[in-house]
DNA sequence: GCAAAAGTGTTCCCGTTACACCCATGT
DNA sequence: ACATGGGTGTAACGGGAACACTTTTGC
C-alpha cells in the first residue's frame, strides 16, 4: 500500500472480521475504501502492523478506532499469503476475528483515510468483497462456529444483562440452525455460569421474559471442564 | 538473519513442530543451529519465506528438505509476532504443525546452512529452545489435542498399516491420558473408517495383533458428520 | 379476549463408561 | 510353562433429543 512495495522483504497487515448481533440479525462490520487497491469496493477493516506493536495490540487499536470500544473480545485465526492476494505486492495478513455488543449502533467513525465509511452488513447478505476478504471472512465464520461450541462466547455479542430467548438466537444464527427452546434452557442453565437477576425485560408487548447474567467468576472456577454444545 | 534487517518494513518466517511417533514416544524433530543468534541452541526448524511461495508451499519446503518425505500433513496454525521475540528486529513467524511416519530414522538431512544437525527429541523431554520456540511448540501440542479429536490425524503418525493398540499408543500420548482398550476399539471400529486386513503384524514374540488401513474413501463418505472422542 | 412470547417435565434412546478373563504366539 | 500383549461382551448410567401446553403481559 506504498510505493515500491515490492522492494521489501515482506508486508503484513492485520484484517478483523467484527461480528456483532442486533437482535435479529448476525453482522459484520465492513467499511467502504477510499483507497486504490479495491477503491469503493467493501472490505473487512484492518490495516498495517506498525514496527513497535505487538500483532494483539494492533488488532486492538483497529477495533478501537473503527467502534470507540476498549476491551473487545478477539482472537488470531489465521494467515493469508497467497502471493498474488494483493496487487501490488506480496502482504501477508494476519485475522482475527471479534465479538463486540452492538448497542445504539452509535458511533462507529472510521478515523482512518482509506476508508470512506463503516456500515454493518448482515452475514447472510454480504456485497463482494475486496482481495481475498470473502475467503477470509469464511474461515472466521467458521472458527467461531466451532468456538461457541466450547466456550462462552456468546455472550461477547450480547449486552450484559439478556434474556435465554436473546442467548439461543445467538446460537441459533452462528451455528445455522433451530435449537429446542427447553433443551436449550435446560442445558445453558446447567453449566451454572448464569446468574438470574430479580429483573425482566422491558417495552416488550408481551410477557416479559427474566434477564440473566453471564458470571465469570463462576465460569473460571470450572476451568478444565469443557462446556460443550 | 540479514544484515540491516530493521530497516525492512517487516519479516517474516515459517517454523514447524513436526511430531513423530516412533512406537513409543511422541517426538518432535529439532535442529542445532550453527548460526547466530542463538548459535548452538536447539530449535524447531524454520526458515524465511520467499517472495513468490505460498504459505503452504513454504512450510512444505522446510519439511521436504529436512526429512526427504512429500505430501506431509501439516496445518498453519498461529502466528507469533511480539516485537522482541527476535533480538535483530520484527519478525513475524508463522507456526505450522506437521505429522509424519517415523519409519527407519533414515534421512534427515538438514540441507539448511543455519542448521548442524536435526534431532529427534521426546515432547517429555525436551532441551531449552531458542527464541519463544516453547511457547510455539505449547500451542501446536494444544492445536493437535484438539484436533484428534475430531479429525483423522492420528493416522498420519502411523505406518500405512498398524495395529489397534498402536493407535490407542498415539490416542493416549497426544491425549495425555490412559484408554480403555475395549471401548477404543469399540469406538474406533463404529466409525466404520478402519479396514481390516487379512494381515498379522510380523516380528513379535507374542500373539500377532491384526493390521489395519485407514480406508480414506470411507471417511470422505461420511463428511459432515464429526467424530469425536 | 387476543396475540406473542415466556416458561416448564418427561420419556426414550443411544453413546460412554466401567470392568476381567481367556487366547495365541514366541521363547 | 510362562510371559506378553491380543482380543472380546455386558450392564449401569447419563446426557441428548423429541415433544405441547399453560402463563403472563400489553394492547
Amino acid at each position: 500500500m506504498k510505493e515500491g512495495l515490492a522492494q521489501f522483504n515482506s508486508v503484513f497487515s492485520i484484517d478483523c472480521v467484527i461480528f456483532g448481533f442486533d437482535g435479529g440479525e448476525l453482522k459484520i462490520l465492513l467499511i467502504e475504501r477510499n483507497e486504490e487497491p479495491f477503491k469503493d469496493w467493501w472490505a473487512l477493516p484492518g490495516n498495517l502492523v506498525s514496527e513497535d506493536q505487538s500483532l494483539d495490540q494492533s488488532a486492538s487499536s483497529i477495533l478501537t478506532s473503527l467502534t470507540g470500544l476498549r476491551d473487545i473480545y478477539m482472537e488470531q485465526y489465521y494467515a493469508f499469503g497467497d502471493p498474488g492476494r494483493h496487487p501490488q505486492g506480496r502482504v501477508v495478513t494476519l485475522a482475527y476475528y471479534a465479538l463486540i455488543r452492538l448497542g445504539g449502533e452509535k458511533d462507529l467513525h472510521p478515523i482512518t483515510t482509506y476508508a470512506k465509511r463503516a456500515v454493518w452488513w448482515s452475514v447472510n447478505d454480504l456485497p463482494k468483497l475486496a482481495f481475498d476478504h470473502k475467503k477470509i471472512f469464511d474461515k472466521g465464520l467458521e472458527k467461531i462456529k466451532r468456538r461457541i461450541k466450547h466456550q462462552p462466547i456468546a455472550f461477547e455479542l450480547l449486552p450484559e444483562k439478556f434474556t435465554l430467548t436473546q442467548l439461543q438466537h445467538v446460537y441459533e444464527l452462528i451455528l445455522g440452525k433451530k435449537l429446542d427452546k427447553r433443551n436449550f434452557r435446560k442445558k445453558m442453565l446447567s453449566f451454572g455460569v448464569l446468574r438470574e437477576l430479580n429483573e425482566k425485560q422491558k417495552g416488550v408487548s408481551y410477557r416479559a421474559a427474566t434477564l440473566y447474567k453471564f458470571d465469570r467468576r463462576k465460569y473460571a472456577k470450572l476451568f478444565g471442564k469443557e462446556i460443550s454444545f
